[in-house]
DNA sequence: CTATGTGAAGTGTTTCACAGCC
DNA sequence: GGCTGTGAAACACTTCACATAG
């Protein structure tokens, strides 16, 4: 075995490094330091040799790594070269701002359907995007090839909405509900708990000076 | 030094066990095991253990932890009985989203400011907070004693943020903007980039099956 | 008999430090 | 000289397993 496990933490980082290289492109910089993209992402530069490293060699010692070249094999490894298609599901207030949201599209994530179970907003269209009903979404999950879904309603409903993406043949989730999901072994969820992100700030300002003790 | 080192993913959990604790008490569930609460957060019995075992001793051999004292301990610890001023700055989808989001003030944090550097933006009002220009900010700050800012700017803007942001005495930033922020050590710096996340979860659908080989 | 609390073992990740190359 | 690539060491976190307590 020649490939060495890679730690999941690296693959955050690798698209980290790649939007300071399309960064330093913009600004025709040509060649980069470990040191000095670690210095840009606020990491150090024995992690950005190692996490490269995983992958093959594209390096040269005494300059660096050329910053087209390393960017061209990023976006390779990271599969930027496809595109894939997101499902919102839930459009309050944070699902309405994310089905709006630009930064995705730039990403290669197109928004591509939209689902409530509130009635008073089926039929409603935010973005060119029309908000369907969510017994609609295993059709839609198959007529538009949507592989990714964000869960964006209450905690309470969270789960059944978990259930309906999984039945729809759904393998990444995204939640935005603060409650824990249960679903198969081959679904990938990734929580994003806004409250408990800002409460864990808050919890070591709390805690700044004196000891964390109870 | 009595006190073992408490690893930093262990804060985020405490959060987890005390929302479930809450339902479980508005269900009057009056006892809980490590291994229950741990099937119910999706974590091990061990891991729950630990987690409550570096703050004391709060189990009851043989019938596990009481749910009602387990819950007081835990709004302790995590300094729940105080409430955080927040102000966000950048009231585009994300920040407007993020300025109305319910979810926030249950957990004791309060929006009490908004800032954006659209000057047709400034003097408009979202949901009882009228949205300042960003000069107006370091003394808004000292005024309504807020302590955590959230950054929701586009990317370019972010860095000059950050620094008005810690010039106006803010220690903790929660940052939606896909850039590295250089800010001094005392400042605590949460990284929420929403794209990033939607990235990382598409690479593993992108390499579902093969190997992730470049 | 059930379930906690905890050292010890195991696993995963980061940093160190240096040989080798440009 | 400057910088990469990489084993080895250090560190961090999780799981195991069991003595101990109710």
């Amino acid at each position: 075995m020649n490939q060495k496990k890679i730690p999941k933490t690296t693959i955050p980082r690798l698209f980290v490094y790649l939007r300071e290289l399309t960064d330093l492109a913009a600004y025709n910089i040509r060649t980069i330091s470990s040191s000095e993209l670690g210095d840009r992402t606020n990491l150090s530069d024995s992690q950005v040799r190692k996490d490269l490293a995983y992958f093959g060699q594209f390096g040269t010692s005494g300059s660096g790594y050329s910053v087209s070249e390393l960017k061209l094999v990023l976006e390779k490894i990271l599969g930027k070269d496809k595109t894939w298609n997101v499902a919102i599901v839930g459009v309050g207030h944070l699902g309405g701002a994310l089905l709006t949201y630009s930064g995705f599209r730039r990403q290669g994530l197109c928004m591509v359907a939209a689902f409530d179970m509130d009635a008073a907003k089926v039929g409603k269209k935010r973005e060119s995007i029309t908000i369907q009903s969510i017994e609609e979404l295993p059709g839609t999950v198959k007529k538009k090839d949507i592989s990714i879904g964000i869960i964006a309603v209450p905690g309470p409903e969270a789960q059944k909405v978990a259930e309906i993406l999984v039945a729809a043949g759904i393998e990444c989730i995204m939640n935005f509900a603060p409650v824990s999901l249960n679903v198969p072994e081959n679904v990938n969820v990734k929580d994003v708990d806004l409250s408990r992100e800002l409460e864990t700030l808050s919890y070591y300002l709390a805690n700044r000076n004196g000891d964390p003790k109870i």
